[in-house]
DNA sequence: CTTGGCACTCCGCGAGCGGGAGTGCCAGCA
DNA sequence: TGCTGGCACTCCCGCTCGCGGAGTGCCAAG
């Protein structure tokens, strides 16, 4: 039913049509792409493709655009994940290199994925759970304020405030922080739950209702809530199809996207405890003069 | 030159185009801000106002839009900044209650802006300057790897990873940690550079020549870089003004800002080794149904 | 099964044409 | 002097019409 040149058709298509976006006729699929046969004999099998369901043509005289199925086919059997070049390899390495911390890395990455994918980058930070806790401090920022930062053995640091109903000592908390330091340290964290299984029994009676009641927020927070985090970026490369965009929507959203461009703006403020209001040709940013901005500090 | 029924006129203008975005005529100005004149009259003050370059027509007979300078001169003279609402305070109580770390709360806070101007919003992470070191953790992650974490009495969290030429054995990484750590304890973060001067004088020899050279590094990164943070939210507003963009970007902008939405996209995927892509309809989210959607798993 | 030919369809585009909104100016009036 | 109604004028916008062209579907021939 479906022979190797009506694949071929139908690979020619969604490939011109996606740089394109404009409906793709026989004559020109018979041309660009050497299939060797001609653009009668292209009619036909796209005639085929499109009682399969693959193509459609919005109007009767158009081209062909693919369907969603014919997308589906085309990624399942079509199409193939070229690996990196080497040049994309070292540009790779060169661009994390700099990274500070993870925070670092994952947006480098996000901005990567977007530049050389040219479409919208997600990245999800790491799961925690295969690492192991390599510290655990407990800093006491107020009488009922508990600051926890977890430390792995991977190099990651977690945060997490807790607010408790109780007033701590600082005794207190220097025995909180023994009792979850000797039983965390070196511990996986999704062995975590385990470790402390048995802590309430086995801690101060002074400490214990409390200890028991941030327990479970340790856990929770520790453990699970770090997978929950995403960061986004190359939201410019949506205004790419359409023709309007450029001149409005892109250098906007381009501008937003380079943080240096934002951190300058803000630099350009004299008197941060103002209202400031600069209005399109005022900006000293090329890409914002269609726009206005206000800032304001807070305290 | 400027009496106040031009400027009541002005800034009659203002409001009505950036609310409507279209031309505003003398009629409908007279009519729906009860200047209590006649259409004539509006006309002449309107004559008048682009004389003095605050107004222009886009086209012989159409209404008048503000210039650059005509918003300069509402927002200098005829606006003022109206203070939150009670509802809008206390949503807004709520709304950061359930912040668990810095992070968070910017994250929120920007969300906020946005939804509360309808505009693009960008917060800048608050400076460290003012803080005073609570902890300061050194951690040897790899031979020649350091790991600082800095805890500040606000109860903020940096971190930043270094890499070192020597090798370090632990001995060296906590004689580290105590000079840092009884310089540095309660000292705050702009007068870090005093407290450290003398600190390669005072050290043991084994470790000088490291300790100096990472030095730098430390008060370069814990001291000044954590300002050069900002968090951006609300680009789907962008989408507002325009008239065609609602049906194209403005639900994928808006989807990818829901980071719960995202996160649901990823945990669909089932092996995450796999490069997995889904397509149009196939896909759950509402606001994507128009784009296709490519995970891939990574470590 | 492929190919060239041919009639047909329909989109996109430019020209031409009111309708209408808005202006500028003028004369009259308080 | 300043406000008002009236009126002619301008020019955008939306509409229709006609045309060219791209692309198709089908048929007959190789």
């Amino acid at each position: 039913m479906l022979d190797e040149r009506k694949l071929a058709v139908l690979r020619a298509i969604v490939t011109d049509f996606v740089s394109s976006s404009e409906p793709v006729g026989s004559k020109a699929l018979a041309e660009r792409h050497g299939l060797g046969v001609s653009p009668a004999t292209v009619r036909n099998d796209m005639a085929a493709l499109e009682d399969e369901g693959f193509i459609t043509h919005p109007h009767t005289s158009a081209g062909r655009i693919p369907t969603d199925k014919g997308y589906r086919l085309f990624v399942d059997r079509l199409s193939q994940v070229k690996p990196l070049s080497v040049a994309e390899r070292r540009a790779l390495q060169s661009f994390l290199e700099g990274a500070v911390d993870l925070d670092d890395v994952v947006r480098r990455t996000v901005r990567l994925l977007a530049q050389l994918t040219h479409h919208v980058a997600v990245v999800q930070y790491p799961s925690l759970s295969r690492s192991a806790v390599r510290h655990l401090e407990i800093v006491h920022l107020a009488p009922t304020r508990l600051l926890l930062v977890l430390i792995t053995d991977t190099g990651r640091v977690e945060q997490r405030v807790l607010e408790m109903l109780d007033v701590l000592t600082d005794d207190d908390v220097a025995q909180l922080r023994q009792c979850f330091g000797t039983r965390l340290h070196g511990a996986r964290l999704v062995d975590a739950p385990a470790a402390l299984a048995d802590l309430p029994d086995a801690a101060p009676l002074a400490i214990r209702s409390v200890l028991t009641s941030i327990m479970a927020v340790v856990l929770e927070t520790l453990v699970e809530k770090p997978e929950e985090r995403i960061a986004l970026g190359g939201t410019a490369n949506l205004t790419r199809s359409a023709l309007d965009f450029p001149k409005t929507l892109r250098p906007v959203l381009e501008s937003l996207e380079e943080q240096v461009v934002l951190l300058k703006l803000i630099g350009e403020v004299n008197d941060p405890t103002m209202v400031h209001v600069k209005i399109g040709e005022e900006n000293s940013v090329e890409g914002l003069r269609s726009t206005s901005v206000v800032t304001v500090g807070y305290g």
